[in-house]
DNA sequence: AGCACGCCGACT
DNA sequence: GTCGGCGTGCTC
């Protein structure tokens, strides 16, 4: 009887590859890796299913080369989650898999071994102990001593014992000690005690406490300052009681050592951290402990999503309007919307936490399908800041900021308080121009302006890698009169310290914390309370706790008023909201100045008369009566090519195959992307509209499978992105 | 996506 | 004569 394997490879084809079992080996489970030849060379895929025939005729089949794990590597619901968003993201199930493993693990190389390194004391070590003849303040005394509590892993000893090894190999040569694999994943903090949860915050807790063991999704809406982690924290406490393990995801940015510090110091050992920085090694180290069940707590990032948790208590997605859950190419799935799957086929509570929920969010809970919890009151004495707008319209700028800005960041350096300068544009100037003939600077496969680096001394496109050294003079007129336009992050610096020569003066922004010694030089700089200006891009508007920060000033508020993308209204929004949030966090209140050309806009209005609430309520209404998500579905067909002919050839005859449209389903273009030329490359795209997500998801896999045997569809990249969050 | 197989131009 | 261009088609 032939014994075939069906197998999930890591090529970009929708569908499994048959292969068979030589004699010999037993069967692999659903869920265990295996090494397959695949068109000439070695791949790793994923066991999914075994039968005993395939289709394919016995001659075609090749064998398994090697089976790589011997338990599953997968469990049942993580494998289910992967071909449901195969599916539904319309992307091939292999990379899907490839996706939702550490790269280390895709490897065929040796799986890491459990838990951590560490030593730990023999029955000799403990009778040495307890021996009055040992000398006792040596070093070597030191470490038996701090061994006699328990075994230690050797990077807690790197902390309290520096230069431990010396000591510990001679305690190994006596006999005393012996290495060990402990299940602790990482330093542990000092442990910290929990503060008092206020009435809010407790009853946040025990909503989900009550719901445990069911799905039950909740939208934590808390403002800033309101301790949502604190919440966070509780419940995890209790899920970590109760012998269950908790899932948190926060964005990319979000997770920093002061982050993973403060779970450490809450929760105790076992937290397997996720996120880009670490090796190959520790993530798979991390993700192993997580799947085998000896981490209690993950904490990671968008791809930390597919996590297997054996014994599941709670998902958690912090900040979960923001736009780094969902994945931008390849295999381009929301880990927010599969955190409510998951939280489903788990059976577990799910809180999904924002300062500014998602209109997506907002709309479940108006449906009835999230309970809201709501922390209105900012944490201690704190009160919200109060927002301003500047009209800056016929007013003095001093590189564009209002000289009342100024005055008022000098009142506040006065009483000896922080400011914080918000510009989302990083760089000296966005635009550099010749006054003589009306040339600026243009990057040439981005068809979009070059930014002007001061600090560099570079033109660099924002859009791709392309840079190019600042001309003298004019390259069209040969003028001199090349001058900066507009203000960059760089450029306010610079007016500031002119302005304010005596005050401190930090710039954040991704050019100034590329290098890790800047970045860490910096953000350690944040935490000195002395008067001091900040200027910054969004990097700025989350995470760091900045007590006495009491005034932001917001400029470039008007590029997010007019802005072809239907969420930019949204976007804005939550950025003024968070980067508001920042100011008056300890007990002096906090002001923040919206510099804007349009001080009538609703928009701003919306937010100064009711907050991001009003704002959101009256966004919602709009996307209601537009027909626009989360009231329709969307799908984007994207193209890009060399020549602009192509795509829209392929776009052309993508659009005739969908006829006659599926009922409920409209397709819109090809229209220009936003940015129509992007590093060398036309794109364009269609626009998939529909009522029903099953209308949309009845029509994609037939038209796609079309799509793929258009011969015009050789000549562009093309894909297709399922709930697209940027338009572009 | 890779990689091989295949059918036409400038080279030792 | 052949090395190699990348169009076309397949991958269990």
């Amino acid at each position: 009887m032939p014994r075939i394997v069906r197998v999930a490879v890591p090529v970009p084809l929708p569908r499994l590859f048959d292969y068979s079992l030589d004699p010999g080996l037993s069967m692999p489970a659903t869920g265990c890796r295996v090494r397959v030849p695949f068109a000439g060379r070695e791949r790793v895929g994923v066991v999914l299913a075994s039968d005993d025939h395939s289709e394919i005729a016995p001659d075609q089949l090749k064998p398994v080369s090697l089976i790589l794990d011997r338990q599953p590597l997968l469990t049942e619901e993580v494998i289910a989650t992967l071909e449901w968003a195969s599916r539904y993201y319309q992307h091939a199930i292999g990379e899907v898999f490839e996706a939702a493993l550490p790269a280390l693990l895709r490897s065929s190389r040796q799986v890491p071994q459990a838990g951590v390194a560490g030593i730990a004391l023999t029955v000799d070590g403990r009778t040495a102990l307890a021996d009055p003849a040992l000398r006792r303040g040596t070093r070597i005394c030191t470490l038996l001593e701090l061994l006699g509590d328990g075994p230690l892993a050797d990077v807690d000893l790197d902390q309290r014992l520096p230069g431990w090894r010396s000591s510990a190999r001679t305690l190994r040569e006596r006999g005393w000690s012996e290495e060990c694999r402990l299940p602790g994943l990482n330093v542990r903090d000092e442990p910290v005690a929990a503060p008092a949860l206020n009435a809010e915050q407790q009853a946040a807790v025990s909503s989900v406490a009550e719901r445990a063991g069911e799905f039950a999704p909740f939208l934590l809406d808390g403002v800033t300052g309101s301790g949502k982690t604190e919440v966070y924290l509780a419940a995890i406490a209790d899920v970590i009681r109760s012998g269950k393990q908790a899932l948190v995801l926060v964005p990319e940015i979000a997770l920093t050592p002061q982050t993973t510090r403060r779970f450490r110091q809450r929760l105790g050992f076992d937290i397997a951290i996720l996120h880009s920085g670490l090796s190959e090694r520790e993530r798979a180290t991390a993700w192993l402990a997580a799947a085998r069940g000896e981490a209690r707590v993950v904490l990671g990032t968008r791809s930390a999503i597919f996590v297997p948790l054996p014994n599941p208590g709670l998902i958690i997605v912090d900040e979960e309007h923001d736009a780094s859950y969902k994945q931008q190419d390849g295999f381009r799935y929301h880990a927010r919307d599969l955190a409510v799957l998951r939280a489903r086929a788990l059976k577990v509570p799910l809180m999904l936490g924002s300062a500014t929920p998602s209109l997506e969010s907002l709309a479940n809970v108006e449906a009835g399908r999230y309970s809201l919890l709501r922390l209105s009151r900012r944490a201690g004495v704190a009160r919200p800041p109060s927002l301003q707008i500047m009209d800056i319209r016929r007013k003095r700028l001093d590189q564009g900021l209002a000289i009342s800005s100024l005055n008022a960041i000098a009142e506040c350096i006065a009483r000896g308080e922080q400011v914080l300068v918000f510009r989302n544009r990083r760089g000296y100037a966005p635009v550099l121009f010749c006054h003589a003939c009306g040339w600026s600077a243009q990057c040439e496969r981005c068809d979009r302006p070059l930014t002007l680096h001061l600090g560099a001394a570079r033109l660099r496109c924002h859009h791709c890698a392309a840079e190019a050294a600042i001309p003298k003079a004019c390259p069209e007129c040969s003028s001199p009169a090349l001058a900066p336009q507009g203000q960059g992050t760089e450029r306010i610096e610079e007016v500031l310290r002119q302005r304010f020569p005596n005050v401190s003066i930090v710039r954040v922004d991704r050019d100034s914390t590329r290098s890790r010694a800047g970045r860490d030089a910096i953000f350690e700089d944040l935490e000195v309370e002395g008067p001091r200006i900040l200027v910054g891009t969004q990097m700025l508007a989350k995470g760091h706790d900045l007590p006495n920060l009491t005034l932001v000033v917001v400029t470039g508020v008007d590029q997010g008023l007019y802005s072809v993308d239907f969420r930019a209204g949204e976007r804005l929004g939550q950025l003024i909201v968070q980067v508001a949030g920042r100011a008056g966090r300890a007990e002096r209140p906090g002001a923040v100045i919206l510099q804007t050309h349009h001080p009538d806009h609703p928009l701003l209005l919306a937010l100064i008369a009711g907050g991001y609430p009003a704002l959101a309520g009256s966004l919602l209404a709009e996307r209601r009566a537009a027909g626009l998500p989360p009231f329709a579905q969307f799908a984007l067909l994207r193209a890009e090519s060399r020549s602009p002919s192509d795509s829209s050839a392929f776009l052309q005859e993508a659009l005739k195959c969908a006829q006659p449209l599926a009922p409920g389903v409209s397709i819109h273009g090809p229209l220009p992307a936003p940015m129509p030329r992007r590093a060398g490359f036309q794109r364009s795209q269609l626009l998939i509209e529909s009522l029903t997500r099953a209308a949309v998801q009845a029509f994609l896999p037939g038209w796609i499978e079309q799509l793929r045997g258009l011969k015009s569809a050789r000549r562009v990249r093309w894909s297709i992105d399922v709930d697209p969050v940027e338009m572009g």
